[in-house]
RNA sequence: GGGCGGAUAGUUCAGCGGCAGAACGCCUCGCUUACACCGAGGAAGUCGCAGGUUCAAAUCCUGCUUCGCCCA
């Protein structure tokens, strides 16, 4: 499928066409048919049709296409269910903004062609997120893809409204609700971003009724006072008991207001005087029920004061202030205005400040079923990793209000509510009413309201499936395994999806959720595009490719779950790491595409063979391991010191004097396997290009297994090389001391003390000379007052001749070295001369730091004696 | 006001009772026939501060400083 070309790794041209050869044979794609395999499922928190692809997706994305691809290999039937979302807010306004610059206002073309309009949008713009989705690797299986407006998508959300209604559970009722002025919609309190605002808070005289005397009231919202139909003091305040019972005049309207106590004013709180605007605040709502104060509603729309305001009518809050202010001076109740910062609540769509407003609208009763859901997770069910998160949840689950879920938009899915214009019956229902059950008549209207989005993607799990329907998807994929989403949508989507399975489908929607954090910028900052820091992960897949952006995010996502402060300097690296591989897979064909595998196996394996495969046993045990709980980042960290350090540096460049082409082939082969789930598209060109593979995808290789040893091989893996390695490093020690750049003419001595560790370094001479860039070795059995030996360990001494030597500076060296060794063994010694470390440490411990000693003073008195010798030349 | 998280090498982060780690950057050397998106070697840290528990603390406990987030 691929040749190699000379030079990097071409992988935005790569890229593009294993995806196709991905998708072309539907190797994404899980069949229900295939009964035998354990089933692996996940949902994906389906985006946003109008978004475009950002970081946080790529985490989105990735972790569970890690935990996908894995599965597959592990003998899983894995299906990931792909999606996107209708996002009613975010898509009404933003085809909105679109037909503003065309110069059409919504309303103007009214209902039906405004949504109209939107699925236009939706059919030339809506899979955009869905073909970066495949940039970046997705593994889930298109052909279940879902739109949360599809027309059965609909049904459930619909089917699931009326359920709720029929049990008592969504209720229509005037409340106070946050209201933006700018989308024109109620929010429920989830979507209100409280955020602190410079204001002023203004002081001002209400005079008690045919008295002199007055209070004063402190005010951020001077324009509300309109409004006011009370004044609140604490009980217990003992500058205000005198006017329990009496009235204040309201200034500029001279309307009597009461004067009532409530425990809920704080005393030390401005003046300790509250006004009360039951219409237009929410505590003062609640004060004004429970008093039964007046309603009085001052504003319209949550924008201008409204008919009932006098001259104040029509005039925006802002002037409306302003006028009122004026107004107050005038009348001598004006005493002051200062700065104040306060937390006012912003629509979290579009940051317009919001408005409390009363309003009719829908709510559902979500005490009951949040307790559930509670229960669901606190007692293991449901497992949140980090674990932390559990208290979030369950803080707002425990405190959780009825869900507003009425929007007064177009786009969205609307309430199954029709109202009879003649007996004023309501009638719920999932099929359109011809006539009123109660009077016949058919004079029926729709709610004009649409549903929340949330409550339709609080279904996604199991909506996705085909629910209400009992689908043979839903019976083999249902629960799922999985959730990856980011922590900010744990009210918005994993609260609201688990009670809702829990309520429908009396099951959890999933089994584990993997919280991961935010990505942030370089300097900690939230990444948005009005702050103009956001990266593109289309350009960064351009740049280095979406296994580097991959593997990037993963080794950035540990089981802790951290805000990413994302360092494009870090994906650079990753490219590096890709790139390595890439070449590393041009030297093995190269260097193994003259032997036939499939019929020769070569059996003998050299020193470094076994060395290889024990570590890469090790690897695939972490590997494993880390993704199974979540440690991506460990996983990735494994790959990359093993196929880096291990496999390149020591393995391939050792391979090139001695060892078994078959090992290195069948290792090489294995490794891809063992990082194809992290990065796909590198893994599975090159194994395309190992001929015996060429048709054959690696999705659906079997997962590496341990390969067994025998004993003697395992003691050459873990005991002889590692002294074999730390010759070659002392011996490239004391050449790179020396500047000794070239081989020519190094010609060493090797002085080892152990018959049967003699023999194996003999019979690696070869890749020793080779690994250490040395001209030639030799062992010898005793020391040549020619060369200057250094000791490897208590076994080995290595001796370069004396005339590539500075032997002034080889003194110094040997001193510091001294230095060292003295440095560790006090710390060893305080350790040993303390008497309560030798009775309660465990004696594997003490053993341990007892022979650290002896093998660093026996190499101290080593180096202390070749000191005396070359001093004494 | 309540809660959560961070503070470890120049930078980005792991580690979370047993000798302080990685990557990037930096310094020295090297175009060794897979890779200069490379190789070899090196320097670099009072683990935020102060107490405590422990034979032993970056790690556990308490308090504090500071930055960030969430809720009210």
């Amino acid at each position: 499928m691929f040749t190699f070309k000379k030079g990097p790794y071409p992988a935005s041209e790569i890229e593009p066409q294993i995806y196709n050869f991905w998708e072309d044979n539907h190797l994404f794609e899980s069949l229900e048919s295939d009964t035998q395999k354990e089933v692996f499922s996940i949902t994906m928190p389906p985006p946003n049709i109008t978004g475009v692809l950002h970081l946080g997706h790529a985490l989105d994305l990735t972790l569970p296409d890690i935990v996908c691809r894995y599965k597959r290999m592990k003998g899983f039937n894995v299906c990931w269910f792909p999606g996107t979302d209708q996002a009613g807010l975010a898509t009404d306004n933003k085809v909105e903004q679109m037909l503003k610059k065309e110069g059409i206002k919504k309303q103007d073309i009214g209902r039906e062609a405004f949504i109209e309009k939107i699925w236009e949008w939706k059919k030339t713009y809506g899979s955009k997120i869905i073909e970066q989705m495949k940039l970046i690797g997705t593994s889930a299986d298109w052909s279940k893809l879902r739109f949360t407006k599809d027309e059965e998508y609909e049904k459930a959300v619909i089917k699931a409204f009326v359920t709720y209604y029929n049990d008592g559970l969504i209720y229509r009722g005037k409340r106070m609700i946050q209201y933006c002025p700018r989308c024109k919609t109620a929010l429920s309190d989830i979507e209100v971003e409280h955020k602190n605002v410079k204001g002023e808070l203004v002081y001002i005289k209400y005079f008690v009724e045919n008295s002199d005397e007055y209070i004063v009231i402190a005010t951020t919202r001077a324009e509300t006072m309109l409004g006011d139909t009370a004044v609140a003091v604490h009980p217990d305040d003992k500058r205000y008991k005198k006017y329990h019972g009496k009235n204040l005049i309201l200034p500029l309207i001279g309307r009597k207001i009461p004067i009532i106590t409530d425990e809920y004013v704080e005393i030390d709180f401005g003046t300790g005087a509250l006004k009360i605007t039951p219409s237009h605040d929410p505590n003062d709502f609640n004060l004004g029920k429970k008093h039964n104060l007046d309603f009085i509603s001052v504003i319209s729309d949550g924008l201008t004061m409204n008919k009932e305001c006098g001259k104040y009518s029509d005039m925006t809050l802002k002037d409306a202030r302003k006028a009122i202010k004026e107004d107050l001076i005038e009348s001598g109740n004006f005493i002051k205005e200062e700065p104040f910062v306060h937390s006012v609540g912003h629509c979290e769509r579009c940051k317009h400040i919001l408005e409390p407003v009363i309003s009719d609208q829908w709510y559902l009763k979500t005490k009951t079923i949040a307790q559930k859901g509670l229960e669901t997770v606190e007692n293991g069910d449901i497992n949140f990793i980090p674990k932390r998160w559990f208290k979030v949840y369950k803080d707002w689950m425990t405190d959780i209000y009825d869900w507003c879920i009425s929007r007064q938009i177009w786009w969205g899915i609307r309430i199954p509510v029709w109202y009879c214009k003649d007996c004023g019956e309501i009638i719920v229902s999932e099929i359109e009413p011809k006539n009123c059950p109660e009077c016949y008549s058919k004079n029926l209207h729709q709610e004009e309201d649409v549903l929340d989005t949330w409550f339709g993607s609080a279904l996604w799990p199991f909506a996705c499936m085909g629910w209400p329907n009992e689908s043979d998807t839903l019976q083999m994929y249902y629960p799922t395994s999985l959730m990856v989403v980011g922590f900010d949508i744990i009210f918005f989507w994993v609260s609201r999806m688990i009670f809702s399975s829990l309520y429908f489908l009396n099951a959890i929607p999933f089994e584990n959720v993997y919280f991961h954090g935010l990505i942030l910028d370089k300097s900690g900052k939230k990444m948005s595009k009005s702050s103009s820091n956001a990266i593109d992960p289309s350009s960064l897949i351009k740049e280095h490719g979406a296994d580097s952006l991959r593997y990037t995010v993963t080794s950035y996502s540990s089981s802790s779950g951290q805000d990413i402060k994302f360092d494009l300097k870090k994906n650079k690296a990753s490219r590096n790491f890709i790139n390595k591989i890439w070449n590393a897979g041009n030297f093995v064909m190269e260097n193994t595409k003259d032997i036939n595998y499939k019929n020769e196996i070569d059996t003998r394996l050299s020193i470094w063979d076994c060395w290889i495969i024990s570590k890469f046993n090790n690897v695939v045990k972490c590997v494993e391991e880390s993704i199974e709980n979540y440690s991506f980042n460990e996983a990735s960290g494994a790959i990359y010191s093993f196929f880096w350090h291990d496999f390149c540096d020591w393995y391939l460049e050792s391979s090139k004097t001695t060892s078994n082409k078959f090992v290195l082939r069948k290792i090489f082969a294995l490794s891809l396997k063992l990082m194809h789930p992290i990065i796909p598209f590198v893994t599975e060109a090159l194994w395309l290009q190992l001929e015996e593979n060429s048709e054959e995808s690696i999705m659906y290789k079997s997962w590496p297994t341990f390969i067994q040893l025998t004993e003697s091989q395992n003691y050459q893996a873990t005991s002889i090389v590692p002294q074999i390695q730390d010759t070659i490093r002392e011996i490239r020690n004391i050449k790179s001391e020396f500047q000794l750049g070239k081989p020519d003419g190094i010609d060493i001595e090797i002085l080892v003390l152990d018959e049967a560790l003699i023999l194996e370094f003999q019979s690696n001479l070869e890749s020793i000379v080779s690994l250490a860039r040395i001209e030639s070795a030799k062992f010898v059995k005793k020391e040549s007052p020619h060369f200057i030996a250094n000791p490897v360990n208590s076994k080995v001494t290595i001796m370069f001749p004396k005339h590539l030597i500075d032997i002034k500076n080889e003194v110094i060296n040997k001193n510091k070295k001294i230095e060292k060794l003295d440095k560790e063994l006090q710390k060893l010694e305080i350790k040993l001369s303390n008497p309560n470390f030798i009775d309660h440490a465990p004696s594997e411990l003490i053993e341990e730091v007892k022979s650290e000693q002896k093998e660093i003073e026996t190499k101290k008195e080593f180096i202390l004696d070749r000191i005396k010798v070359l001093s004494a030349n």
